[in-house]
DNA sequence: TCAGTGTAGAAAAACGTTTGTCTCCTGTCC
DNA sequence: GGACAGGAGACAAACGTTTTTCTACACTGA
């Protein structure tokens, strides 16, 4: 069956303005002012008529690259992100698609994993191909760039720039005091990668409040990422190689759920029970995690509206809004299966009662 | 610390051609031919040098958009799809992303959500926005497109496109002849939602193998998923549901991996062991498949090289190649821990020796 | 009759490229 | 000294819009 593709589509070039005109006699410049409506200009009705016939029958689209040429906006905005994969970066894509598509706009995804000379070149590319601004997700930048940019969990400092930001503070509250709460006191703390933009606001908030609560972070209890990937291989040999020296603790402070994800397989790989030997937090609530088994517990990070607030403070900067410099976004515990309270360190405590499953 | 953001953004709109003749008292044309070193020109060194230093000064990069009014390529293609999610989707896109990045090539993402009419206008306003072609990833096409288009994992038979598409039938023969060689005869089959592609196909390949192996296909014993998204929430009310009446099976041949998240979840909260009292496949094999705890059993799609063969075989048609109508791609089944020999249907069969987890 | 006022539309410029043609100017050869 | 060749570059057109300006005509009112 691979039978062959005939030569060529017939692609002829989309109707323009001129072909319009010429059909009916007309300049392409009174077709122009029919088709938009142009105010303040006397067309009778039925030269209006027939321009708007032609016009439907040749499936006439306005041509946006020469209006942009034209020096009008281009309605098309860049995404800059590390990687569109099973993470969190996905989701938030998602929610600024979703109001995008909604204000007729539409936008390029470039991944530059982690790629610092990509993402230098990245905007002068998108620049170049007419976008009206640049969304940034999770990626450090080193310059401001010279148009309208948003960051959406970055946390740069730099003139112009908008940064939609969660609420690193309340979200370490949150978190700590879940753990604290179920009387855990030995705690594995997960650092994120170096390069991901929510690493160090985290582990900040994460160690000031560790301290209010007067629990102590051991530096051999501390976990850190490195692997550059969007899959809990990120934490599984982290986590197996720290089980092979060290089991005394009772909880892990992950650094996102899919990290919870690949802890709680090392963690089952060796023969530990989560919740009843170890209790996992995640963090961001992807989508499968309430599914996972155990769900997770985790502190939700609202993804979709990250983007939606990210694109709508983008597009009011391109009309020419002022904003203020930082948007914030607040976390939610949601609590599931993959925490619990503190039995005795070990394999062989009595199983507690299983929660109630709450999918969705 | 919500400081204001400053006015606007400088802005200045970028160095033209005409700019930087008019520094060197040249004319546009002359740069033209020093910066894309047009042959058969003669253009002193000097000359030369002078051009293309005060390029690099004026951080000169050529309007994308200007040329593509001109005619040439904007070496940028859409990709149509129904949704950036957890899904298989993402990880097809990862793969065209890459190799598009590659050839220098850039791409606009447009989620339909399996509306109509979205994918009905999207590829003319992708045609307005210069895109010289599109890649459809598992959406139904009504039309052929007046550009040149690639399907992934589509089946439509449409002149001068070509598909990139998985063999259901060897597909078919790995899971189902995996699940029959471990004992299993009391199979629940499911199917998947009516607007995904592969549904059909796979459903009919899975029919044609069933029956050669002599599996009986119970009507009672068939899930069918309806709701749209990329969550387990797919798989698990359908499923739970079926436990209700009917726990008279030992595996589940699900969907995809997603489905088979959210089966295993409601098996779980039914009570039922994986794979223990019942065996799960799964189908796709995405990132956080090897993680899952149990880890799934599935058939794997090469997702990533899907994308890229398809990403490549547009540029190819681009650039003016034919190609036959349909690319396959070969399934692989990767062995895990959801899928284990039968024992005796229901809860207190003796465990069996959990195998050696393959994370990876 | 003639200035004024609409009306209906054409013409032109501009955006930033690319590319075919044209124009000088400087040598060189016979 | 004149023809010719090449070198160095300008000029113009075109792509499809939008927008400003211009034209031609008809009608009005005094």
């Amino acid at each position: 069956m691979p039978k062959a593709q005939n030569p060529a589509v017939p692609a002829l070039r989309p109707a323009s303005l001129k072909l319009i005109g010429d059909r009916l006699g007309l300049s392409p410049s009174t077709v122009s002012f029919v088709l938009n409506n142009t105010p303040g200009r006397s067309i009778p009705d039925a030269t209006r008529e027939r321009v708007r016939k032609v016009a439907a029958e040749l499936n006439y689209q306005p041509s946006i690259i020469a209006r942009t040429l034209r020096g009008q906006r281009m309605q098309t905005i860049g995404i800059l992100l590390p990687e569109m994969g099973e993470g969190y970066h996905t989701r938030v894509v998602s929610g600024i698609g979703d109001l995008l598509t909604e204000r007729d706009y539409f936008y390029f995804t470039v991944q530059h994993r982690h790629n610092a000379k990509l993402i230098e070149t990245y905007p002068r590319l998108l620049q170049a191909r007419g976008v009206d601004g640049l969304l940034a997700i999770d990626t450090h930048l080193a310059h401001p760039l010279p148009m309208p940019t948003v960051l959406i969990a970055g946390h740069t400092e730099l003139a112009h720039v908008c940064n939609v930001m969660l609420d690193h503070e309340l979200a370490a509250h949150l978190a700590l005091e879940h753990l604290y709460r179920l009387g855990h006191r030995k705690i594995v703390f997960m650092k994120g990668q170096s390069f991901s933009t929510d690493t160090e606001l985290r582990w900040e908030a994460t160690l000031r409040v560790a301290a209010q609560l007067g629990l102590v972070v051991e530096p051999n209890l501390i976990v850190q990422l490195t692997v550059d990937s969007d899959s809990p291989a990120i934490s599984y040999p982290p986590v197996h190689q720290l089980l092979q020296t060290q089991r005394d603790f009772t909880a892990i402070l992950c650094f996102n759920d899919v990290s919870a994800m690949g802890s709680i397989r090392a963690l089952h790989d060796s023969g530990l029970r989560v919740p009843e030997d170890v209790s996992v937090l995640g963090f961001d609530d992807i989508q499968s995690a309430s599914f996972h088994v155990p769900s997770l517990t985790t502190v939700r990070q609202p993804l979709q509206e990250m983007g939606s607030t990210g694109a709508d403070a983008l597009l009011r900067i391109i009309a020419g809004e002022s904003l203020p410099a930082i948007l914030q976004i607040e976390p939610e515990l949601i609590l599931r299966e993959s925490t619990g309270p503190v039995t005795r360190m070990g394999v062989g405590t009595k199983k507690p009662a299983r929660k109630k499953a709450v999918p969705l």
